[in-house]
DNA sequence: CGAGATAGTCAACACCGTGTTGATTGATGC
DNA sequence: GCATCAATCAACACGGTGTTGACTATCTCG
C-alpha cells in the first residue's frame, strides 16, 4: 500500500498491534505457543521487545486476541447451522458436525494453541468453553426436540448427550488433525463421527421422517 | 524407616530416585508440571537441583518415569477386561468403561499432565498413545465380533468406531475430573459414555442376545 | 506559534528457571 | 593404602520474561 498525504515515519499503533497478531498467527502454523518467543513477536511486527508489552501485556493475551476473533466466526457459524432435522436428520446432522469440523480446519493453528494452553490459562479455559457451549447449547436443543416430537428415544439426558458428543467431536478432529495415533482417516473422520451421532441420538441409522 | 545394621550416612541412590518420583506425583496433584521447578522436586528428594540432574535428564523424563508405571497398569487391567459380551453386551461393555474411568480417576494427576505434556514431547505422546492403543485394539475386536455374529451393524469400520469411541471417553472424563465446562455430571459420566457405546455399537439400547 | 499532553519506542536492568562443569567426598573392592 | 566409582553440589553460562525510566514524534488547543 503506497503512502498517501503528508510522509508520516512512524507506523500507528492499530497496525502495530495488528502485526503482531499477524506474525502471532504465522508463527503458530509452524510452532507451538512455548516454542515462540515474546522477541521472535516484536521482530516481526517490527519493534523491540519492550514495545510489544505495549500492546500485549503477555503472549498468552495474543492467543486470546486470536482466539476471541475466531470465537465471533464460531458464533455466527452456530447461527447458520442446519434448521431442517425433521425432514432430513441425517444430512442436516452431518452438515453440521461439517461446520464444526470446517471451524477446526480453517483455525487449525488458534485451535491448537488454545487447547494446549487451556490447561494453564484461565481465561483461555473461559474463551473456549464459551464456544463449545454454543455448540452444546445448538445440540441439546435439536435433540430434546428430536426426543419430543418421539423420533429420538429418552434414556438419557439431552445435555448430557449433546456434550459428550461435542467433546468427542473436539477430541477426534484434534486428533486427525495432529496426525495423532491412534487416530481416524481424514477422509472418514466426517462419517465416522455423524454415523455416532445419528445412532447415539436415534438408536437407528435410519430416523423416522414425520 | 528406621536404619538397620551399619549407619550409611548417605542415602541409595535408588532411594533419592524414588523419592523424586514420589514428590513429582505428590505435587502434580496440587500443580501443572510447567509450575512446578526442577528445585521443587531436588528439594522434595533431600538433594540439590544440578544432583536432580544425575538421576533425571529433565522435568519430562520424570513424568514419562510416572506414566510408565501407568502403562503397566493400563495393560494389566485391559487384559482383565470382561468377555462375557454375548451374553451380557450392556453389562459388558459397561464394565469395560467403568475400568477406563477407575484408572483415570486412579491416576488423575499423571493423567493430566500427560495430556498436558503430550502436545509438547514426542515420547510422552508416544507413551499415551501405546496405552490409548491397548484399548482401542480391544474394543475394535469386541466390535468386529459382535459385527460378524450380526448383533452389531456394518456400515462403518470396527476401528474407526473403536477409535472414535475412545476418544470421546479420554476426552470426557479429563472434562469431568477437571470440572470444565461445558461436562457431564461425575454421577452421570459413566451412564452417558455407555449409553452412546451400547447405540453406536448395535444400534439399538437392547442388543440382541442369542 | 508554542506549551503541554499523549502515543510510541527502546536500552538497560532485575529476575527466574534450565542445564553444564569441575572439583570433592565417601564408600567398595583389591 | 590405593584406585575406582557413585553421588554430590557450588558456581557458571544461558535464554526467556517482565519492568523502569528516559527519550522522541505527533497531536491539540489557547
Amino acid at each position: 500500500m503506497v503512502q498517501r498525504g503528508r510522509r508520516t515515519e512512524r507506523v500507528s499503533g492499530d497496525e502495530r498491534q495488528d502485526a503482531i497478531l499477524v506474525t502471532a498467527e504465522a508463527l503458530l502454523g509452524e510452532r507451538a505457543l512455548d516454542d515462540i518467543s515474546i522477541e521472535e513477536l516484536a521482530k516481526g511486527a517490527g519493534i523491540s521487545r519492550p514495545t510489544f508489552y505495549f500492546y500485549f501485556s503477555s503472549k498468552d493475551e495474543v492467543l486470546l486476541a486470536l482466539l476471541d476473533r475466531v470465537i465471533d466466526q464460531v458464533e455466527r457459524q452456530v447461527g447458520a447451522l442446519p434448521r431442517n432435522f425433521e425432514s432430513d436428520p441425517v444430512g442436516a446432522w452431518t452438515r453440521s458436525i461439517g461446520m464444526f469440523i470446517d471451524v477446526f480446519v480453517a483455525h487449525r493453528a488458534v485451535a491448537t494453541a488454545a487447547i494446549a494452553a487451556r490447561g494453564r490459562n484461565a481465561e483461555v479455559r473461559a474463551l473456549w468453553s464459551r464456544s463449545m457451549q454454543s455448540w452444546a447449547d445448538f445440540t441439546t436443543g435439536v435433540i430434546q426436540s428430536e426426543q419430543s416430537r418421539g423420533a429420538a428415544p429418552g434414556g438419557i439426558d439431552a445435555h448430557d448427550l449433546a456434550v459428550g458428543l461435542n467433546l468427542m467431536n473436539e477430541r477426534v478432529i484434534t486428533a486427525v488433525l495432529n496426525r495423532e495415533s491412534p487416530t481416524v482417516a481424514e477422509s472418514r473422520a466426517l462419517d465416522v463421527l455423524s454415523t455416532i451421532w445419528i445412532r447415539s441420538i436415534y438408536g437407528s441409522d435410519h430416523p423416522e421422517i414425520p
